[in-house]
DNA sequence: AATATTTATCGTAAAAAAACGATAAAACAC
DNA sequence: GTGTTTTATCGTTTTTTTACGATAAATATT
């Protein structure tokens, strides 16, 4: 690209479109539900249920991390991590508005 | 990368990746929000509202409309979108349920 | 018919994302 | 203390995304 433009954008699309990404990868999408479904910290054991390396799924933990959807405690030489519900639910809230906002704007002509 | 590995995630969680991808760009927030806002098909003034060129324009939208979220025709010389309410709606409940899905079958243990 | 307008597409360049192996750092086991 | 396990980070490669200008195709305007 010859300029980054993303920075010119609303701040609150901004938000919505840096959330959005980080659930644009179906290993991330995996990694939330295998979380989810466990319903406990999980340490190691991400790495085995996915089909790609270790060093590539501590990336995508470090990307949920970063986008503030899951947080991590070191146990020993262990990581264990876990969703982090607490914006979870609130990136959840983000969504809901933005598909009901979008909704309910209109009168559907088209 | 070494090999693309999308394509050995579990179907669902690719079309909800897919998705989200789609989501994953302030100029795209924007787009769909402008088409609520205007409540019908624009023809044209899209590219004057957003800080990008014409061509680049072009090709967001084309995203939106390979996603479904969008849909477009022809008038004349200019191309009119607007929001697939049909898609929108599918969409908006496929995050719902993933989200709320998501926090109902953890007991919240961390 | 000649010119202007509108939008999609092509070609290209730069940036970001995805993936891996190798390695480093820390804690554990012996 | 030496070796093992676990996970994060570094370096690198490939792919995808973002962005633009130039151009093409189609319709309007004169």
């Amino acid at each position: 690209m010859k300029i980054e433009k993303k920075a010119v954008f609303a701040q609150e699309d901004q938000v919505l479109a840096d959330l959005a990404k980080a659930l644009a990868h179906p290993a991330r999408i995996a990694i939330l539900k295998e979380l989810a479904k466990r319903d406990m910290c999980i340490c190691g054991e991400i790495v085995e249920v996915l089909p790609l390396a270790q060093s590539t799924v501590s990336q995508h933990l470090k990307e949920l991390l970063q986008a503030g959807l899951i947080k991590g405690t070191v146990d020993g030489v262990k990581s264990c991590y876990c969703i982090n519900w607490e914006t979870f639910n609130k990136i959840s809230g983000l969504f809901g508005a933005f598909f009901t906002n979008t909704a309910e704007k209109s009168k559907k002509y088209c």
